[in-house]
DNA sequence: CTGTTAGCGCATTCAC
DNA sequence: GTGAATGCGCTAACAG
């Protein structure tokens, strides 16, 4: 239980005023060099440790925040990702903020386009942003560090780009995870299908190419890139897809498993379920409401989670570190957790919130 | 973006001034009836929020809070309720604490009862207790609750106490859990094991006896409950445990599953290992440095996480928030997430603190 | 360049 | 019973 060393202390054992040490910790000048090393000697003893809070209630200043992320709908990946933002606005209430979403269409890029240019009218101090269109970010995230303007990723990564921080999954790894799941509950000889849902503006594209590696990856480490199978379905268009799918099962007897590698799982839950099909698990991503159905119901076997809600928390709490801080910091990517999900432990998922 | 309302606004409503609100928010009296209705009245229309920070910053108390414990080993279970606590610690430094831990032997009911008595002596304003012996647990709270002395529960629930939260997991619902994850992974007509370590005092005992329960349930609600064997392990005994267990398996070769109902997987692990037993799956709890030892060289197929820094950091906040708010409030049991763990999710679970 | 000072939201003491 | 005043750690404007 050391004691917290304050600016008023670090003031006294420099032999200067606390406004010099104010000015040294947000490193903005006019200070001479002889006090400088005082208080950096002093600093580098005692290893200050800064209050937000405080820090905050004395700050006059509001900042504004552009969250650019696709449409967010409750109960869905997306809108978990803004509860997680909602929470840290509400635990970090003392600083002062002016949140404002710019949701965009992820499936067109027109509308990524111009939301993200209203972004930069809006001349915030901070953004956070869930990529979906590549250079489109590039380019928002080219004149976010022209001006000097602070930002983090949820979700994804785009390179060529410099956050504070970023938040994401690993997704290779979790069509690893998805191979593994559907291998171990089915007999050596069974095969498996990956099931993409084909939709104009590839949904999360991205992702779903990373998993579809991993989970090819996964089977080819065991010799068994053979058992892979491979098909497509449409999310607007049930009664073609259910065709088209139970088609592609008559041709294929031997599929025990199916992965999807988005949130659609549960779109298959239900035509396996009309179909009265028994014996194939269905795995998918995302604890969205319908998911959630999918797993209560047994026609979902697991869900992979990557913590949403976390990441929507995490990144706002990072970049309120860096506006009050406001140093140059080395980028931090953190890698969220893969979080398997089935009926036994869905419900304290659902329940527990995470911070 | 709702303005946060303060408490110069609601005496300024209510027509009174910031001292008055003052004693209202905190229920310490002298207040006439007159000015108690009319900040209610304020109150329950604009739904004033507390800032804790604030509040610490001014308050120039220091609170002790007591916890007890377990003894808590670096990379161990109990390890990483003490690491979750240091962080809730850390996160709320503005609020004045002197924390002090009073380990116990989860063996030795003696050891138990010393150190709850030195708790008492101590005169804690607030305590957490990780419980493993009933009765003494109940006589602890006794005194606390005689003494108006908060006290959260992390890892299980005692009956008959009145803590202000509680942070535990649904050990019955683990046990299903882990049936489920063995049954899915095995033949039809496989057999599985209970191994439980025999050891004087039983380590959790009645935690591993609630998840033993819902594992043998599992088996019962599929109609398999003949399939469940059971034996026991030393776990000080390495030489005479491996005999022991490879025996079990000679006499019943059928067992394709083996379920260890605490955290010493990494034992049963390490028999398989030597005796290049390939084709059982074993699965245990917590992630320690041997399991995940076990896990990353494919002799454990799964862990069960019940997120025990997660616990203790939300021991401590409830805490810090029931000092400083100072409000009778419903006792809250929270029932942490299960997390399952495998050799590819495994990484990141390591990696990222979760708060 | 530097020190002083007022003020942020809140808690508490102390006159009235 | 009540309000004014002081201080908590911190920031920033201001006067030197």
């Amino acid at each position: 239980m050391a004691k917290q060393v304050k600016i008023k202390d670090i003031a006294q054992m420099a032999g200067v005023s606390v406004g010099t040490v104010d000015r040294v910790l947000h490193n903005r000048g006019n200070v001479s060099e002889k006090s400088l090393k005082a208080i950096e000697q002093v600093l580098s003893e005692v290893g200050y440790k800064y209050n937000i809070h405080t820090s905050a209630i004395s700050l006059r200043k509001e900042y504004k925040i552009a969250i650019a992320i696709p449409t967010a709908i409750q109960g869905e990946y997306w809108g978990a990702i803004q509860d997680g933002i909602m929470h840290a606005i509400n635990e970090y209430s003392d600083v002062k903020l002016d949140c404002r979403f710019f949701f965009y269409n992820q499936f067109d890029i027109y509308s990524c386009r111009s939301s993200f240019a209203s972004i930069i009218d809006q001349r915030p101090e901070a953004v956070i942003i869930g990529p979906t269109f590549k250079s489109e970010t590039q380019r928002l995230c080219a004149e976010l560090d022209a001006n000097r303007i602070p930002y983090v990723f949820v979700d994804a990564v785009i390179e060529g780009t410099s956050p504070v921080a970023s938040y994401s999954t690993d997704q290779f790894t979790c069509g690893r995870l998805l191979g593994r799941l559907l291998r171990i509950s089915a007999p050596k000889d069974a095969e498996f299908a990956i099931m993409s849902s084909q939709r104009i503006g590839n949904e999360r594209s991205n992702n779903s190419l990373e998993r579809r590696k991993g989970f090819i990856g996964y089977f080819r480490d065991n010799g068994m890139e053979k058992n892979v199978k491979e098909t497509s379905f449409s999310v607007f268009d049930p009664a073609e897809s259910e065709k088209k799918v139970m088609r592609f099962l008559k041709e294929n007897p031997g599929i025990k498993g199916m992965a999807v590698m988005n949130s659609r799982g549960y779109i298959l839950a239900e035509i396996l379920k009309a179909n009265n099909v028994q014996d194939i698990s269905l795995v998918s991503f995302d604890l969205t409401l319908n998911n959630i159905k999918g797993i209560e119901d047994g026609n979902i076997s697991a869900i992979l989670c990557q913590r949403p809600e976390l990441q929507g928390f995490h990144a706002l709490k990072s970049l309120i570190k860096s506006l009050l801080y406001n140093q140059e910091a080395e980028t931090v990517h953190h890698i969220m957790p893969i979080d398997i999900i089935v009926k036994e432990n869905l419900p304290y998922y659902r329940e527990f919130f995470e911070m």
